[in-house]
DNA sequence: TGCTACTTGCTTGTCGTCAACAAGTAAGAT
DNA sequence: ATCTTACTTGTTGACGACAAGCAAGTAGCA
């Protein structure tokens, strides 16, 4: 259709050979995005990736090998910009209010960027098929995830702020399968999710289940 | 290979029409559930579990009338053997009580049936992508799960067990999120959770949490 | 600067597999 | 004997994967 498939203005400046891969990658991981949303995994093909990104039916088999490898550099790719949330909100706290700020986070991410939100959780789910080939990358992501948050209750213990009989391991699990499953109950009927107040209850419950004991009670 | 395709002794005895197609039925619910368990949904084919089952590679198919409806048939399936164990541990009970009961029946149920666990939490899974077919199967499940779960916090509010300031609703979506995310991450990583752990401490946060003010505090 | 050899980005042709359907056969019902 | 239902086999179109080829960029050399 047009004449630079991306939409850049490149017509007096040729591109290096890495500039364009570079713009092909990112063309064909944004139509995809778009094709997960409206099709889901099943029925986006890779041709249709290709040629919604400009280019031929062919290039997204050529550049990521399969279609897991494709899903796999998506899912990688929105990753990355939800990590950047967690920073930007988490900074250097610990303790329930790290726990706090990333659920702050995490509201802030789906009301920002919800196409993300949801192709992210649509392939995380992908993952969870036996062979899937990128498995493993959900997996590393889920595990440093719950290393990142058995760390803010151990130091959240440590600075006395958590009580100290918690399983810091097991809060994690606990913490990201919350999480986790309210994405996807907001995926599969987001008519029937209030991530603010859902957010807002957890942070109280979080509160008053973790803190320290400040004198009363048991074991 | 065997004379009678699901194993059965039927040499003597002619079976109904009904009969025929139960057993058939059966046994291709019965050989996905275990393809999909051996390579997940994707690389599972009609095919392969029509002939599994000792049928034809058009059987499933033709009964199913596709890949989707074969799968919905399987989650209806496992989530009514899962219903039991439900109904088996919560029976009467009502508030904090029947959550930490459930918790219970799924611990069980994970534990006693773990293929028909993982099965339905990857079917769930396929559930999130668009124009899914079997979605509003999921959605009716995880729907009907969250009035059941929002009706013992009513309950256990009328009956002054839980405090009276929380919203049934949303304690009901946090606590299927979180069920179904543990199973999620059991699913992709079983070595990285331990359910009995993750249990008690859940319930354990439930009570401090739910429980309604016995004279101290706030608000 | 121009010419040539090489590399990398991308396209087109092709094959095997699978879901879906249609037409046919066999087994139970009336 | 006829009809209905269970099941099988033939076929088609779509898709993932691969391979061969074309085109655009890069580097060496005059």
């Amino acid at each position: 259709m047009s004449t630079s498939p991306a939409g850049t203005a490149c017509a007096t400046q040729p591109l290096t050979q890495a500039e364009r891969s570079a713009i092909s990658d990112r063309a064909m991981i944004d139509a995809a995005i778009d094709l997960i949303l409206e099709r889901g995994t099943d029925k986006t093909t890779l041709a249709a990736i290709g040629e919604k990104a400009g280019y031929s039916r062919g290039l997204a088999t050529y550049r990521f090998g399969s279609k897991a490898g494709l899903f796999d550099a998506v899912c990688k790719s929105i990753s990355r910009r939800w990590l950047e949330y967690l920073k930007q909100g988490v900074g250097e706290k610990t303790g329930v209010e790290a726990m706090c700020a990333a659920l702050d986070a995490f509201l802030k991410f789906v009301t920002d960027a919800p196409r993300d939100a949801r192709v992210l959780q649509i392939l995380y789910c992908g993952a969870a098929s036996p062979l899937s080939e990128y498995r493993t990358t959900s997996v590393n992501i889920h595990s440093k995830q719950q290393e990142d948050v058995a760390r803010w209750v151990r130091d959240g213990i440590a600075n006395g702020t958590i009580r100290r009989d918690v399983d810091p391991k097991a809060i994690a699990a606990q913490y990201i399968a919350y999480i986790g499953g309210m994405n996807y109950l907001w995926v599969i009927n987001p008519d029937s999710i209030d991530f603010r107040r859902a957010n807002e209850d957890m942070k109280r419950q979080l509160r008053v289940a973790l803190a320290a004991d400040t004198g009363s009670s048991s074991t």
